[in-house]
DNA sequence: GATAATACCCAGGAATTTGATAGGGATTAA
DNA sequence: TTAATCCCTATCAAATTCCTGGGTATTATC
């Protein structure tokens, strides 16, 4: 049971924007230089993120990305639900479990889920940048 | 961030050998029948969880696989960190991290990583097969 | 209006992981 | 001796992941 990178590279690029956040748009190179990603490869995390309405960006000449809301309005279950495309741990928990009532196994998986979420959308983004 | 097939199946199959705890060794065939999985698979995935003193076997006809300690005694954190090869999410957590200190995204995983313990380890294969 | 800096879109591919199969060997009750 | 069983290890196809590349659209600045 992993996090993809998608999950951890995307979290770092998030850290970077609050660390900013309010001093106007942060181009793709700056923050890929600050991450130490590719820009093409951050590239694609930060379309996720826009997608899902946590970032915006303006185009052209001094463009960038910015927080759609402030660091403290944004939780952490929020941005890895986005780049993971959900934290379901199994399939069955994404709505096509055709014998939820007999499995055994299906309570497991509905608490773990649960838990996890429960746990990362009470870490918010500001926590995160200033350490605690 | 998906719980691999061995996770799933190999719980399965505790299941099953918890339901029939006491009553001697259950053999592969049946295991394999009653879960659905190819006795080949299975082998598999009891063979992680016998070296990890979950379950044993006796060899030979009439031979088969049981519990090593009665299900209340078993949790499923136990048998998942031995089918997923510990629970680990992000490599970092597994020891080898260089920059804990620095690492703004380091503190989420280690919590995560601590809740995701807590609740696995509060369910008993016995819970499980009874049901609440 | 031209230019340069930027975000946006989409195709593809190498490497890794996963899920599973296969064959043969060792052990043991009957 | 035989048949039923667990044990070991190699291999493979499919899926997924991680990342690269090329080209397009937009816009501030000169």
């Amino acid at each position: 049971m992993k996090l993809s990178s998608k999950g951890r590279y995307g979290l770092k690029a998030m850290c970077e924007l609050a660390k900013h956040y309010g001093e106007g748009a942060l181009s793709l190179p700056y923050i890929a230089g600050e991450t130490s990603l590719s820009e093409k490869y951050l590239e694609q995390l930060l379309s996720v993120l826009k997608k899902d309405n946590l970032i915006d960006a303006t185009r052209g000449a001094n463009g960038g990305y910015f927080l759609k809301r402030p660091p403290e309005e944004i939780s952490v279950g929020e941005i890895l639900r986005s780049l993971e495309n959900g934290l379901e741990i199994v399939d069955c928990l994404s709505g096509d479990c055709r014998n939820k009532a007999t499995c055994h196994t299906y309570g497991v998986w509905a608490k773990l889920y649960r838990e996890i979420n429960k746990c990362l959308d009470g870490i918010s983004l500001k926590e995160l940048v200033e350490g605690e």
